[in-house]
DNA sequence: CGGCCCTAATTT
DNA sequence: AAATTAGGGCCG
């Protein structure tokens, strides 16, 4: 079952989504994007990189029940945060992060790739990296990452996209290379259950927040309203504008 | 407590 | 640029 879905996505990747046959949900994390955008394939994880920002407009990736329950692989304990390859400059490096004060937060977390080697070592690929509060991404932001592999152990599959809200840039830039500290962010899940799809989107301040995932819930269509972009191009729009607390309590 | 999110200093 | 070593906060 997981070498099927590591197939899978490898087949994903090399052919890339676009042109596959493939039915709908395949790529139904994929937000609209635009033709300027400098779009990478990992592979488990699509992202958008911002030369200007020098952080990802979006990322999205999909986390299965199989992925969870694979055997972990081994990353020998230590942590390396790598430029990455598949990206042209200008790009964060390592050195802009370092005492910067600001987490290199994930946004496709590291947790949800333990399934694959490949899939963990380009989670630290900076195109998946933000400056972000520490006290949000090791408690709030991480009670949502855990709300989803929660989703996804329940009903086998989510599909989730999340990224960076820019807006007065009060936090300015980090590094030589001025990495921009993003004000918020945002992440939109979607499941589907019994045919049905469900979605819910969260938009989290750039600060030391700890309250619980609902505290910060708001509709998908309210999320890509701020941030300007379709995010399921593939959901119907009542789907988008509701949110079904039976699913996501 | 373990799992998850990380940091910094040092060495290669 | 990357690996090694040592360490901390949050949460269920």
């Amino acid at each position: 079952m997981v070498f099927v879905a590591i197939l899978a996505v490898g087949f994903l990747v090399t052919k890339g989504p676009q042109d596959l046959p493939l039915p709908q949900h395949e790529q139904f994390e994929i937000p609209e994007y635009g033709e300027d955008e400098d779009i990478v394939r990992h592979l488990a994880y699509t992202a958008s990189y911002n030369h200007g920002t020098l952080v990802p407009d979006w990322v999205a990736w999909r986390l299965t029940k199989a992925w969870m329950c694979a055997e972990e692989v081994q990353n020998n304990g230590h942590f390396s945060f790598r430029r990455d390859p598949d990206v042209r400059d200008p790009k964060a490096s390592r050195e802009d992060y370092s005492r910067s004060g600001w987490d290199k937060g994930h946004m496709a977390p590291r947790a949800d790739m333990k399934w694959n080697l490949k899939a963990l070592e380009e989670s630290y690929y900076f195109t998946n990296i933000c400056p972000q509060d520490h006290k949000m991404n090791s408690s709030a932001w991480r009670k949502i990452e855990d709300l989803c592999r929660q989703m996804a152990y329940r009903y086998d599959l989510v599909y989730i996209v999340c990224g960076p809200i820019f807006t007065d840039h009060r936090h300015g830039t980090i590094g030589e290379a001025c990495v921009q500290v993003p004000d918020a962010f945002f992440k939109a899940v979607a499941v589907e259950i019994d045919g049905a799809l469900h979605t819910v989107g969260f938009i989290v301040d750039n600060s030391p927040q700890t309250y619980s995932p609902r505290h910060y819930a708001v509709t998908v269509d309210s999320v890509e309203r701020v941030i300007g972009r379709n995010l399921f191009p593939r959901a119907d729009e009542a789907a988008e504008a509701t949110i079904d607390w039976k699913i996501w309590k």
